[in-house]
DNA sequence: GAAGAGTGTAACTGATGAGTGTAATTACCG
DNA sequence: CGGTAATTACACTCATCAGTTACACTCTTC
């Protein structure tokens, strides 16, 4: 596309674009996670970023798109985390202990929370359907491996649906208590969620490795 | 007050008074959790109770004071609900089972979940603060049993703090997801928790009684 | 140094929705 | 019946905020 001149240029500035656009983005989805979207006006982000609205609306074409992309990125980040649980060699308790790390990992970022705290209310029924797909698939890939630890024998019998709901809960209820000035590290709660998940609170011979 | 026919009448009158204006908050409520409690609008919970805007300032003082008094009742319900655990006699294991168990099907209820879902952004930071105290001491009650369990030597060796926490996120989590036509219902959902949070996942002798 | 991307200024539109005022109407209760 | 509580009809105010317009200015890049 272009010649060499051309081509550099436009990377170059459509680069810049994409990196100022994320820094609106990801001002959004603080201001978002903190105030809520209906409370954060387009001004409460221009201001965070000491810029006008104007500015804002040569980046993005109205305020449901900041939401939807913080979404999107969220989501393409969630999948970067999804690989590392995707390895199937590993046994199974094993790629739900990385899956649970990652995801603790992930909602404990701005991003990752404002998937988890900022409800789809506000976006267009098309933008909703987009991005309930890819939140199901993470749902689906810890369903997926407690039904394989169950057919294994390595997990106990459970109804994984309710199971993988009750973890997901307890992760993505994360943002909304751990937000503070000095919050406790993720992979602190991380360890204490697996350990009570795996293992549980009851003391005795239960589960070996963790 | 009065003489006695004043009184019944004053009774009876202000007994209907608070039952509509429970209804009020009830609507409320069930919109509120639905759409979120920005999305709607007066108009949408008179519409809901077939009647008009301004018979709901009848009622109430304004939006806020809806909120407000929903989240005040709902604490008022859990209160109760504590109760059931509050009993000294009975083993640790037992008293959070109780627990867990009056949680998750209060937490099913249009006003339990509205506590749940509903952030408190829109609230005077007063009002914000006289709902925290009351939220706190369900968290507390967990906390303390935890805490006793593991001084018994019944529960296993963790940080209270951060398993209270990720219970009642998988607790608070349930209206997000299972407010459907057909939700599950709560007593199951409470069995499958209670059995993840106690036993674990992984088979082996974990512990014996749920 | 010229084109054009990027940003600021500042006033404006338009929609939405909370909350009010008032008078008229209906339901309840002694 | 008569009085009072409850409710409606409805027009209205007021504030907020998303999104726009138009112009001027700066900085980069060729």
């Amino acid at each position: 596309m272009g010649n060499k001149t051309w081509t550099k240029t436009a990377d170059s500035r459509s680069a810049q674009r994409e990196i100022k656009r994320r820094a609106v983005l990801m001002a959004g989805a603080r201001l978002f996670n903190d105030q809520g979207y209906e409370q954060t006006s387009l001004e409460d982000i221009a201001a965070a970023l000491n810029i006008t609205k104007r500015t804002i609306y040569y980046y993005v074409q109205s305020k449901e798109d900041i939401l939807f992309g913080c979404h999107q990125l969220s989501l393409e980040f969630l999948g970067e985390v999804m690989e590392i649980s995707r390895d199937d060699s590993l046994p199974v308790a094993e790629r739900i202990s990385r899956l649970i790390r990652g995801y603790c990992e992930w909602v404990s970022t701005d991003l990752g929370a404002s998937l988890a705290m900022v409800r789809a209310h506000s976006l267009s029924p098309e933008r909703r359907e987009a991005l309930h797909e890819g939140k199901a698939r993470v749902d689906f890939q810890l369903r997926m491996l407690i039904e394989k630890g169950i057919r294994e024998g390595v997990i106990r019998h459970c109804d994984p649906r309710l199971v993988a709901a009750g973890v997901f809960g307890a992760l993505n209820w994360i943002p909304f208590w751990n937000r503070t000035d000095r919050p406790v590290p993720h992979e602190e709660i991380a360890e204490q969620y697996l350990a009570m998940i795996l293992n549980g609170l009851l003391p005795g011979a239960g589960g070996s490795k963790r």
